[in-house]
DNA sequence: TAAATGTTGACTAAAGGAGTCAACATTTAA
DNA sequence: TTAAATGTTGACTCCTTTAGTCAACATTTA
C-alpha cells in the first residue's frame, strides 16, 4: 500500500512553494529543502506545472512559482495525477475501474471499496494549507458512518 | 496505494477454504475456484501454511485446509505478512518504521500516520469470517474519533 | 506400485520505480 | 550584447519487484 517517491517529492516541493506562496523558488532551493536531486525535481515540478499547479519563470532568478491557492489544493488530487487510482484493487476503483471474472460473486470488493473509500475520504479532505498548518481534517464519525457498508 | 496479486490471491484461497472448513481442498480446485495457476497458488499455499494458517496433506486426496477458525484470521495480519507494512510510507509505519532525515519538522507524516491509522483500523478489525458472511466490520464514529489527530 | 498429490528451489520475463544525463531554450544582469 | 543562470525535454540506465513458470523430488493412498 506504498506511495511512491514521486507522490511524496511533489507534495515535499508543494510544501515548499506553499510555505513561499507568490514568490518564485528555484529547483535548487526545491532541492536543498526537499533533499530530492535537482535532476529528479526538474521531472516532477514539470508534471505538476502542466497539470495547472504551478507557474515557471525562466532565466536568471527563475524558478516556479505555486499557481492555485493553498486551500485549493487537494491532497487526494494530487496523489491521483502522480500514482494513479487511490483503491488498492482495480474493480474497486472509481477513477479505472478494471473489470474482473470473479466480480459477481466476490467477497473481497466490499472490502477493497471500503478501503478506497476510507483512503479517499481522508485524502480528499485534506488540503495543502492543512498539511501547512499541521491541521488534519477533522473527520466527524457521522460522516464517515454515511459511507459505510455495515450489513 | 495497490494491493499486489499475492495478496488478492491469499485471500482468494483462504476463503475457499474457509468455505470448506474441516474438509480437505486440492490445490486444484483451489485453482479452479479462484482462477490463480496452480504452480503459481503452490508458493502461496506454502507460505500460507509456513504461517499457521494451513495444514496440508500430500498424496492422492490431498490438499490443504483450514488450521484457524475463521472467526481468527485477521485480514490486516494476512496482508501485512504477505505485503509488508500497511503504511504508505516507511516513516509512519509501526511495524517496519523507516527513519528519514526531514521527519523533526516533516509536515506530511502527520497525513500518513493517519491513512496508515485508518488503513489499519479498517483491515486489522475485519476477518476472514467477516468476508464469508458479506459483513463487514461496523465501525463505529466515537472508535473513530480516538486514535484521530485533531489539532 | 502407480497415480495423485504436496514441496522446494531455481529460474525468467516484464513492468515499474528511481533516478541520471546531456543538449537545448530562454531570460536577465552585467 | 553576451555570459551566466536558470527552466525544458527526452532519452537512457540501473535496480527491484511482480508475477509468474518449471522441474525434480517426497509422500501418501487406492
Amino acid at each position: 500500500m506504498k506511495v511512491s517517491s514521486k507522490g511524496e517529492y511533489a507534495l515535499r516541493a508543494l510544501l515548499v512553494l506553499g510555505e513561499n506562496h507568490g514568490k518564485v523558488v528555484s529547483i535548487q532551493e526545491i532541492s536543498e529543502r526537499t533533499l530530492v536531486t535537482v535532476n529528479y525535481l526538474e521531472q516532477i515540478l514539470l508534471k505538476l506545472k502542466k497539470l495547472g499547479y504551478l507557474e515557471s519563470k525562466r532565466g536568471t532568478n527563475g524558478g516556479y512559482i505555486l499557481k492555485r491557492n493553498t486551500s485549493e489544493i487537494n491532497i487526494g488530487e494530487v496523489i491521483r495525477v502522480l500514482e494513479g487510482p487511490l483503491s488498492p484493487m482495480g474493480c474497486a476503483s472509481i477513477t479505472k475501474y478494471k473489470a474482473c471474472q470473479l466480480e459477481p460473486t466476490c467477497q473481497l470488493k466490499p472490502l477493497w471499496s471500503l478501503v478506497r473509500d476510507t483512503i479517499a475520504y481522508v485524502l480528499d479532505q485534506t488540503t495543502l494549507e492543512d498539511l501547512l498548518e499541521n491541521r488534519l481534517t477533522f473527520i466527524k464519525g457521522d460522516d464517515l458512518l454515511g459511507f459505510k457498508r455495515t450489513n
